[in-house]
DNA sequence: CTGAAAGCGCTTACAG
DNA sequence: CTGAAAGCGCTTACAG
């Protein structure tokens, strides 16, 4: 309370300095653990740190060494509301790590034709590297990326050489889930699918393909829809393959199950007694849903951490694995029984 | 491609001063256009960054003003699914405008009691403002944040003395839903309520209660649910409700209606036929609901842009309105008929 | 083991 | 109107 007191200033390396008749280096280097120090002055300053409630700023210490201690975090801005939860998960796992290693994360929607936020922040060198949350078969932002070699990773799969990439094995997922459907003896199994454009779509259908081919089984392509990512398409579509009796429907992602169980209850189809649905995602809609349906779950926040750590090791120059891949489980409800 | 080409080094304003043959204030001052500077010598200096396509050092430009160009976004870590397009939206909001001036968003999840991960990040300096995204009765970040002197500002209401808040009128909407349903005949109305420590639940209560009073009925408390935002709790109570024969419910967000309406579906009781149902919140949800369902609709898009706004005018050392409200809409729908 | 000094890339009184 | 110089708060060769 003293008129002189200085309580509300906030420290510098050169106060501590100063206080204890040493050099800033010396504080430096007891602070970073970096270059020789001897342990007594090391312990001096770390005491005096802890009771001054001293803590770096880490803006400047980012200047000297050329470092932001920020990670850009892209999300789509196109997304579906049920994807969500994947995000929002994701997100969260990417922020544990990266706050574990004295790392914020900056978010940004951006559309993939418009890279102008992303480069707003990339110019503005606001970040030491970037998750990008979506991948597209012709991804702009990773071209961006990649041209400014800007250490960035993928969530997803990329077709980019040399795009760092982390992903649920969606096709390997997705064969599995077929295969059981097929040996479950249904026959006349349909795929409805969403945007081509986005690498998991293909991915999907890439597993999907390969269950009937594993097992031998001719696929009727008349029997797989493409690009219904749109409610309207979509009922267009479900007249017709109502028409052709199928067994079960497989829809690629829980937007486009939720349109096709719409659609079933209105027309009166039951499920499963009429036909059988699943989906080649997971979100707790389908869970709690009256009949539940069978659908493939992925860890979303596991994802987010590895992602993270993966992205921090490159910033610190290490060799990272160009793909990896993270298991699954399939979830066998009421709605395929 | 010559050897001795600087085609990829990182232009800075020193390199701009030395080829133009000026003084790095100069550059400064045109960039900045600050401080007096001939019109001649403005000119050459961002010709020459046109050309050279010369960006500034934000990151050292802040260090320069104390100042980082960014600003944290707390979002709550204990959401329900169904609020996620809520703040997703308000974050589109705050982006837009936070990125038309050149700030960049810092986002984190946190829970009420946890502090740890705001403290980390004004400790770091790593922000301008905070923006908190839930408000609490009891609320320890808005506690930290007044003692630390740091800007910030509510998403809601606040009981706070002198916490900016920017909130949809929660208060007058319920008030506005309640009394259109009352004028509609209807006489026992049940609420049922989520989260007591949530401040808007506060409001919308107050709102409720405020339709009874003007229009001078009395209030049945023993039809006032609060804290039923947990399913188990929910469904118990339902039978209680059901029993009790009430007109209508009305719900005060969106998930609880989602439980009501699957509930009574289970039931097998008719909406509206049998009882009405409304919601004190709005999302795409219960409008695709069969049948479409009543409730308020806020823009919290332009929530979130005011909020930035607000909250960079304080920033700037600029007065603001302790406390603003923004419109609503009532969405009369198929549920109340 | 320790320190003086230069540097990171800007801004901003102060003096011409 | 313009510039030399100090400063923002750190880090890091380099030299003792």
């Amino acid at each position: 309370m003293g008129e002189n007191s200085q309580e509300n200033k906030v420290l510098t390396i050169a106060d501590i300095a100063e206080d204890l008749g040493v050099s800033k280096t010396t504080v430096s280097r007891a602070i970073s653990g970096k270059g020789r120090i001897g342990s007594g002055t090391r312990e001096r300053v770390l005491k005096y740190i802890e009771e001054h409630n001293y803590t770096p700023n880490v803006i400047a210490k980012g200047l000297a060494q050329s470092k932001t201690y920020n990670l850009a975090v892209v999300m789509p801005g196109d997304y579906e509301l049920i994807d969500l939860p994947f995000f929002q998960n994701c997100i969260m796992g990417i922020q544990e790590i990266a706050s574990s290693f004295d790392y914020d994360m900056l978010l940004t929607v951006c559309n993939n034709a418009d890279v102008t936020k992303l480069e707003r922040i990339v110019r503005n060198r606001k970040v030491d590297g970037v998750i990008l949350l979506r991948s597209f078969v012709k991804d702009v932002q990773v071209e961006y990326l990649q041209e400014k070699k800007i250490p960035f990773i993928v969530v997803g799969t990329s077709g980019y050489k040399g795009a760092v990439q982390v992903d649920n094995d969606h096709r390997a997922a997705c064969k599995e889930l077929t295969s059981i459907l097929l040996m479950k003896r249904m026959k006349k199994i349909a795929l409805i699918g969403g945007n081509e454009e986005h690498v998991v779509t293909q991915s999907r259908l890439k597993g999907f393909q390969d269950a009937f081919a594993e097992l031998e089984r001719p696929i009727d392509e008349s029997l797989i829809y493409m690009n219904l990512d749109n409610a309207v398409l979509l009922e267009d579509k479900m007249d017709e393959i109502i028409r052709q009796e199928v067994d079960c429907i497989i829809c690629m992602d829980d937007a486009i199950c939720m349109e096709v169980l719409y659609k079933l209850r209105r027309e009166e189809i039951a499920v499963p007694d009429q036909i059988r649905v699943a989906s080649f995602y997971n979100s707790t809609v389908l869970e709690t849903h009256d009949p539940s349906i069978t659908s493939l779950d992925f860890d979303a926040k596991e994802l987010g951490m590895l992602v993270c750590r993966t992205l921090l090791d490159m910033i610190e120059g290490e060799k990272v694995e160009e793909k990896t891949l993270l298991g699954y489980e399939v979830r066998l409800r009421e709605s395929t029984k």
